[in-house]
DNA sequence: TTGGACTATGCAAGCGCTTACATTCATCCG
DNA sequence: CGGATGAATGTAAGCGCTTGCATAGTCCAA
């Protein structure tokens, strides 16, 4: 079974003349061999061409220095580029990160964790914060190391690194409401299993709320793309009572509705104006270019690594919950009226 | 160091009155354990909450189950949905990914395939086909199951699965040619050590020269984004002589370059027209829409990781070289002079 | 009745690495 | 000069799982 080309530990010992556990120390703590040592050893492993074996590792320390991540899916720039950060930044600590992803799906959720966990991930990077009991219960019971991203949950106790989405929400429609509109409506993800998108409609009701004079015509779930957000926007325009600005929880449903202002002949923001969620780069392109939400992506998967290895290093965490801030980003797809 | 918590093989064992053989057959290859043991032994799994130990099982089997993908960046959409389609299918195959990233940088790509491999993957998904010595040396002497993904090479004998960059660059070009364009220019990414991009603009330089009287005024290199690619652009019509079509390498350059357009108050495509590659989402969006290459994204990470798989479980390949198409997608970035 | 052919299970030897503890040896101080 | 000290290295016991081989039991045909 032994895989003769592999060289070990020990083939390394014999060809620099010391015991195993000196080679072991010289890669794990290379203080503690003396200099001299320490170069035969080097130079061994080097004529060898010597990796450590993972599993011999791992099964010794109990430790895989793997991290695991579950986002909805790498198809959303957001996701993307906020994983490219985490990434580096586990890689710079010499972590490697496994992916997994959920399609939005909380089921498929909970099988990516426990694969991931059965690959022997030190810790999980999950996306938003509600989940079902039976996922809860399972990462407690596991007592798996994690921290939550994209989110702000004010409850639970798990940590976590993001924006408030109800905010955002609030603050994108209130300027919105100070641009002079008063009928809206808004585009939204699936809101089932997602708090994110939830969350930010709560925002924009709120907001809504709060401004007297202003109401919400209509509001359109769909998924993600560029087609049924065109649909949708189709959906809320065939209404007899127009809206004036169409809020959208994200910059691919915003993209997806301009599209479609485009086919229906209206010119965004005169006729009609938009707002996007994210500040992909999509937003920069389209024409007129995108008004739209902030979301620091890369600061947040950076910091979201930070934390987890934090937590995997038995650091005290002063903090639980690390909220970003968003910013409104305002480009051309909003109008004064 | 015995994690007092974590059930073993052992302790299931003793539950459920067998040897730890037979729970490990029961869990690898159930029929080889008699119907009423085996129900027994589920039995103890289930009340125990047992996993199988991740290192202990790679160290028995010297097999992790893991897979390694080694792209140049998610930022790039290009990179993240074929990413996407490899992740869903290895984990239909319950094959897990692990992910490094190379920044388009040779050295950060090695030390990517050294880390990933010290972490146990089985195999590896690298982009492209052109890399240092040492690493091929390297891939070599470890014998490491690989696949290269995004190119088509002739020569060589790793499998790869992609499409001829130098093809596609003709076919794109020799379109522009037939609408009529003579005076051309090319803005590419950096070509060391990144062969999609060298062999795209030797199919273009290969069509102007096949084309009497087309000529190739100008061709800058810059890194993929949108600011590097408008100086580019600005560059390019900085000249007495000034083209009448650019050919980008990407599509993130050819809406740097639009953006660019934009600025200068050039339209496109009146003034000037401009075309892509890859045809990533933001193709779609601009305005007018840009004209590109359609790169199968989605069935290129899908083929690769089936041919990946086919690779580990020893199943023997009818084809080294799997290549798919590209088709030109005709928007509204290219006129007709 | 007996021996061969199976099947179901157990035994125990690894897989490659880490690390507590033991050993050796040079150094230094009283 | 002897013993305490500490640095450098070695010894060997696991870590949890898989699997070749041995063993025990069952069934059937001769």
């Amino acid at each position: 079974m032994r895989d003769s080309n592999r060289p070990s530990l020990e083939d390394v010992a014999a060809l620099a003349g010391v015991s195993t556990a000196s080679i072991s120390r010289c890669i794990n703590s290379p203080q503690k061999v003396a200099e001299p040592t320490r170069k035969r050893i080097q130079n061994a492993i080097e004529t060898l061409g010597y990796v450590p074996h993972f599993g011999g590792r791992a099964l010794a320390r109990n430790r895989t220095n793997t991290i695991g991540a579950i986002i909805p899916t790498m198809d959303n720039a957001m996701f993307a580029s906020g994983l490219q950060a985490f990434q580096e930044t586990l890689s710079a600590a010499r972590v490697t990160l496994l992916v997994g992803s959920s399609n939005y799906d909380p089921d498929q959720e909970f099988d990516a964790i426990r694969s991931l966990l059965s690959q022997g991930a030190d810790g999980l990077l999950l996306i938003g914060a509600a989940r079902p009991q039976k996922t809860l219960a399972f990462l407690t019971q596991h007592a798996v190391p994690h921290v939550l991203a994209w989110c702000c949950p004010k409850t639970g106790h798990s940590p976590s690194v993001g924006f408030d989405n109800q905010k955002s929400g609030h603050d994108i429609t209130a300027h919105v409401l100070a641009h002079g509109h008063r009928k809206l409506a808004v585009i939204c993800g699936l809101r089932e299993g997602n708090n994110r998108a939830t969350a930010r409609v709560l925002g924009i009701k709120q907001a809504i709320a709060r401004q007297s004079g202003a109401q919400l015509l209509g509001l359109e779930e769909c998924k993600y793309s560029f087609e049924e957000a065109g649909a949708a926007f189709a959906q809320l325009l065939s209404k007899p009572e127009k809206p004036s600005a169409v809020i959208c929880g994200s910059d691919v449903l915003a993209v997806g509705a301009m599209l479609q202002a485009h086919k229906m002949g209206l010119r965004v923001p005169e006729d009609i104006s938009i707002t996007g969620f994210d500040d992909i780069s999509l937003a920069r392109v389209t024409t007129p270019s995108l008004t739209t939400v902030r979301v620091p992506q890369h600061a947040m998967g950076r910091k979201a690594a930070e934390v987890l290895l934090a937590l995997l290093n038995q650091e005290p965490a002063q903090t639980l919950q690390h909220e970003l801030m968003t910013t409104i980003v305002d480009r051309g797809t909003l109008a004064r009226v």
